[in-house]
DNA sequence: TCAGACATGTTGCATTACGACATATGCCGA
DNA sequence: TCGGCATATGTCGTAATGCAACATGTCTGA
């Protein structure tokens, strides 16, 4: 990934996280994977960028993880939006929302 | 302007500036007033984040600056898009084009 | 058994954006 | 004429993010 995409998405990360958890509870390396596909490869997070992020988000009480341990199954730490979350979420959508119609308007993106 | 917004325009300076100078020759001043308007208020600039992003991309050759100072006027520095800067800027389009598209998929932003 | 996907984690660096501060001029109204 | 505001450029130090590189261990299929 190119040095620009890294300055992209800064800030972005927060967004497409907790948007993946409100399809259902998922661990890191698989909201990794999910936001890999959904953006078809566009958009990619690596252990230093997602494990850090995720424990911001909890600390600062967007999500809530546990550690789910099965036999048979490598540990894995599965986190949940809570209702703070949700509605960080909402707001973060409607800032992107603004914040891309106006990049949009001012490069002249076309499309917005 | 609150935190995120800073976080969100992250790399996207750049292309802004690149986009205002597609227009005619400008100073500094003049182009965080323009993206000001033409956003309608939704991105702004302050001399801290403008001047030495605008001598990033005068060192990196995609802007020319020159002094100009006429008699009762104060000193501005005016800046010209360069080729390279045109090159530049048509590549940063067609990046940023994908990744809020990308972004929008991804976070289930709507109208995308 | 060995490679590769799965799964989590840390350290340290590069980069960007900006609040606060600094300086100076032009202009308008009280 | 004096004060205040917009114009115009600039710097310093800080906060924050993203990531390469490194580290550890498990599961699965060839």
């Amino acid at each position: 990934m190119r040095h620009d995409d890294r300055e992209r998405k800064k800030g972005a990360s927060e967004m497409l996280v907790l948007a993946l958890l409100e399809g259902g509870d998922r661990h890191g390396y698989e909201i990794a994977r999910r936001i890999g596909e959904r953006s078809e490869g566009a958009l990619r997070y690596g252990a230093a960028s997602l494990y850090p992020l995720l424990y911001r988000l909890e600390r600062r009480g967007l999500i809530d993880g546990r550690w789910v341990e099965k036999a048979g199954q490598r540990r894995r730490r599965f986190y949940r939006l809570t209702p703070a979350g949700r509605r960080e979420l909402t707001r973060l959508r409607s800032d992107w929302r603004r914040f891309l119609d106006a990049v949009a308007r001012v490069a002249e993106l076309g499309r917005a």
